[in-house]
DNA sequence: CGACAGGATGATATCGATAACAATTTGAAG
DNA sequence: CTTCAAATTGTTATCGATATCATCCTGTCG
């Protein structure tokens, strides 16, 4: 027989923590592991009183359920794997809130990675994560190496795409178009008047929404007449607020007469306000400038910045949704793309008054 | 027998996706399932030869490993778990950034939860964890639950409390004294020759770090001489940029002639800048402001924000490395405390000289 | 030429729970 | 008093890998 108390011995070796097992409890009470077993769970058949006593001698033992058995044996290993590009960004740790909140009761965890915007690091985590057979999986983006997709593919879960409108999706989507969101942005702006429009992003194409965002600028900086965008690329992705600031300053000496910059991200469009404001210009007054995503410093800081509000929980709720929707039904083929919203949120930056708080 | 084709039925039901196990990669090279096994890990002894022929069908195959049948026998779930607030702040983000970058090449993965700054939520979630045996747990803290105190005692497993220094260790401590850290941040100002503090923080004790920079600020004002400080409680943690901007009117509204105002992070700090700028306000001639934490928006945004810088990403490699030498040398209950660094950032926004870059 | 060390591989039991089915009990209906 | 259905509990096999020990093979050295 084990001996119940602590061992003398204070070394601990990885494996020889918490020793207790079902069929201890189950010893212990005078019924079954089975019994055990199924007072863990709500639907099964165990009668009230039987329930009663087991949770109390496990509360006694202080006996923790080991899921690593359990999800072996029942083949359901209780979580989802999630990848976001960066977990330091807050519109994607938005997103990955609202998949928790969805995940609340059912179950499920999540089990959260982040790929630096690299597809080769986004590989190397889809493998270490199917490795633990997640029950779904939620990507940010539609850019995958093609081992990723075979992976993905032979692993059998339901995927879902998030945040863009992947061109060839691998299952299901949640997101919107990053080219269109930014082309209503211009067509607003350029409905107030804006006529010479510059605009901020990153250096490479790692980041694609950014790519999308940028190329639906120059699109519709054309489509409108308004001559070849004037576009400046600084930093590789995600870019700084600081990379922001430098970039707004080789924008405007290359295009003095710029009017109204956007940039790939809020983040970004603060870093080039905060540097004008610095250098003794006013904006609106001197130069108009727009973000993208909304997030929390936009609405706070002076001038408040114009931008382009996503639903990022939303995102993260309804990826959640289908996964679960897909789980429910067993259905994992059903490739149904999901649009969440965005809109254009008008505010002190771009303004055509100038300073209208002050 | 089992049937080896894919079912013709495309309905997909949780368990029978991924239906390739190890012993059948096996069987197609020709060699055990031990053999396949050993050729997963780099120390085993295989030949290079039958590893490559291995590592060739698992290729061909699709074949990937099954970690959770693994962990079952091995004992060794390969994986620590870590607890942090809020995942949507950059200072936790960074943190739990040095915690994956400390893993690195380990064969450890990060499991994260958030507890919403809440002792309650942050017993569920130690359970959840436990049940999935991590192999060591850092926290965020010193403030548990009772239950939480005895699951984690019983895990057997090396916890790491981080961010600050409790007063009763559970184990390994990775932190500073956030009560200090704020009473150097009064010392410097003070010794500026501002004289009227003023400070604003959360509603609640929910945030105990909150809370000891709190009571870092009132002991040292007092130690002083400077009266008893003027404390605006404004928000439930963690206090939000907006909240920071009312906080700030209702301090000026009743001490108008506050000199400076230290505040619990930099998030409500640079509300509370925004706020007065917006109302004609100059921060520093009018009134200096400082924060905590040094996010990025501190160094970037005009005026830019006079704080404690804390060494998050260090907090985070440093609480990996103690588990994992707790870890490796089996000992659990080496109860050392390991300091970080913090440091008094000095900016414009508490210059006395006034705007020193206009 | 025999013996033995050491590398490579295989066979079997096992990790700790759960699925599936069997057995038992209880109570209500006939 | 039987009978049968429903509720409750137990038994056994199993999930897919790995620990452990056994076996086989090769080459070297006295």
């Amino acid at each position: 027989m084990k001996n119940e108390d602590e061992p003398k011995d204070k070394r601990l070796k990885p494996g020889d923590a918490q020793k207790l097992t079902m069929a201890e409890v189950a010893k212990y009470v005078g019924v079954s592991a089975m019994t055990v077993s199924r007072a863990f769970r709500q639907d099964a058949s165990v009668s009230e009183e039987t329930r009663k006593r087991i949770m109390e001698a496990v509360d006694a033992l202080g006996y923790v359920l080991d899921l690593s058995a359990g999800s072996l044996s029942s083949r359901r290993s209780g979580f989802i794997a999630a990848l976001v590009p960066s977990i330091n960004n807050s519109n994607f740790s938005d997103t990955a809130r609202g998949i928790t909140d969805a995940l609340q009761n059912t179950g499920l965890q999540l089990l959260l990675g982040y790929t630096d915007y690299s597809a080769e690091k986004e590989e190397e985590l889809i493998e270490a994560m199917l490795r633990r057979r997640p029950e779904g999986i939620i990507l940010t983006g539609g850019s995958h190496t093609a081992r990723a997709r075979r992976m993905l593919a032979k692993a059998g879960i339901p995927v879902v795409e998030t945040w863009e409108l992947p061109e060839n999706p691998i299952n299901q989507v949640v997101g919107f178009s990053n080219g269109e969101a930014m082309a209503l942005l211009v067509r607003t702006l350029a409905g107030q008047g804006y006529r010479k429009f510059g605009y901020i992003g990153g250096t490479t194409a790692r980041d694609t929404r950014g790519s999308q965002r940028r190329s639906g600028f120059q699109k519709t900086v054309e489509e409108l007449g308004l001559g070849p965008g004037r576009m400046i690329s600084f930093g590789v992705p995600p870019i700084t607020m600081e990379q922001g600031g430098q970039a707004i300053v080789s924008l405007l000496e290359r295009w003095p007469d710029t009017e109204v910059v956007l940039c790939v991200s809020d983040l970004s469009a603060f870093g080039a306000i905060m540097e004008c404001t610095r250098r003794g210009m006013k904006v609106p007054r001197d130069i108009a400038i727009a973000g993208f995503g909304d997030y929390e410093i936009s609405s706070i800081c002076h001038p408040r910045i114009t931008t382009i509000n996503v639903d990022c929980y939303g995102i993260g709720r309804q990826a959640a949704a289908r996964l679960l929707d897909a789980l429910h039904t067993g259905n994992s083929t059903g490739d149904e793309i999901t649009l969440t919203g965005y809109k254009v949120v008008l505010r002190e930056s771009t303004d055509r008054n100038g300073a209208p708080s002050a």
